[in-house]
DNA sequence: TAAAGTTTGGACACATGTGTCAAGTTTATC
DNA sequence: GATAAACTTGACACATGTGTCCAAACTTTA
């Protein structure tokens, strides 16, 4: 069975980690530090991102590091780089695709909470949590949410919204995922799917149709019959 | 000018930071050591406190150290604790105050966010950020986000929303200020506070009368004419 | 003011991190 | 199969961190 998706760019990115190996005799390469690198910082902050451990993940010589990369400080720069191009670009287009309704934009940016591919919660709180010592990091996350809260503000005022009224609504439906991100919630699937619905009428301040709940729905390859 | 506070724990708590310095001929104390820790935590986290830095920020030797803690371990403990007593117990607490209505019951909660003696935004962010490298701090920040939510859902039941209405709304409070904390938005003053009635309207559904404004201005020391 | 208790800091042993260099090995190409 | 380019490695030099031990210095108390 296949599924024709409502925003074109669902699956449209695949990003540096997936495409993969070309089997070479050389073991090293500079995705694959890079990658060792975002599962370092996922898993434990930018400050476990160090050298010599990622050496040994990779089963590789610690300066045979240097050869890929310049220093310490490359490394972290192409990690921020694919944070940039990834998680704000499919936000950004998120917000702005075709909706006949408010309720049907937010539920196009929903599809952000819900795809892993679109949008990277782990890595968002991870880079987060990096601003805090990287005056460079703060930069950049400052000017992601900046770009971020306007489109989604541009969404409320399409339909209708005052300025102030935008903005607040938009920072209500961007900082609410924010916080979901930071507080690392793992709600299985189909609670999260069940709390949608709730979630856009608060922000839209009108019940979702039963129409626009399916379409999201056989986005998501949810089935609202059991079975 | 004496202004009487409607929650009567406003500014209750005083924390051990504040508390301070009989004057004693010793240089040295736990306290001194948690206090630069604490700074040390908020600016550039947990990595960042490390023996020697809080030595030379003190101006004593790093071997001193050791004859409060046991080990860096115990400081790190005496952080978190410092963490736990304040931010869930003054927000718990808020949210169970008394109020006449959702209104009046969501203002008492927005106390926090505009009150740093009552919820501190960058310790909660440096501990979350925390959270990331050590399991035993996640542990206790997923049993204060419980908590947290609890009492925030049971203010939407007490005023007749059902249990899931109830508790979205109350992860949307919630997630709205973790989201704010964890954009470090730096809104001044006055722009936040007139951003709060729309926020209010947003969670509870209904325009916040006059008066209920008033008492909360009133607490904050804000006067709704320019003067 | 001397003894007892408290605080401080230098020397030491050790671990982990960074980055350079010169000498290797492996692969592709002529 | 010789050569060059692409990689890999161990030794070195250095910085910063942890924690222990002991002697010195400072406060308090009697």
């Amino acid at each position: 069975m296949l599924i024709f998706l409502a925003a074109p760019t669902l699956s449209g990115y695949q990003n540096a980690m997936e495409q993969q190996t070309i089997e070479t005799g050389w073991r090293g390469s500079p995705e694959a530090w890079l990658t060792a690198a975002y599962e370092l910082l996922l898993q434990s902050g930018v400050d476990s991102v160090k050298i010599l451990p990622l050496a040994r993940r990779l089963n590789l010589s610690r300066t045979s590091f240097y050869w890929f990369f310049k220093d310490r400080e490359e490394l972290l720069s192409g990690l921020l780089a694919r944070w940039r191009d990834k998680n704000t670009g499919n936000l950004v287009r998120q917000a702005n695709a075709y909706a006949e309704s408010l309720v049907e934009g937010l539920l196009n940016v929903c599809d952000c909470w819900l795809d892993t591919a679109l949008f990277d919660s782990k890595f968002e709180f991870a880079v987060r949590s990096w601003a805090l010592q990287s005056p460079d990091v703060q930069a950049e996350v400052l000017k992601a949410d900046d770009l971020r809260l306007a489109a989604l503000s541009a969404l409320f005022r399409r339909f209708g919204h005052d300025e102030t009224s935008a903005d607040v609504r938009a920072r209500t439906v961007y900082l609410t995922q924010i916080g979901y991100i930071s507080m690392q919630t793992s709600e299985d699937a189909e609670l999260r799917m069940a709390r949608i619905p709730t979630y856009v009428e608060v922000f839209a301040d009108r019940v979702p149709r039963q129409r626009e709940m399916d379409r999201f729905h056989a986005r998501h390859g949810h089935r609202s019959l059991a079975g």
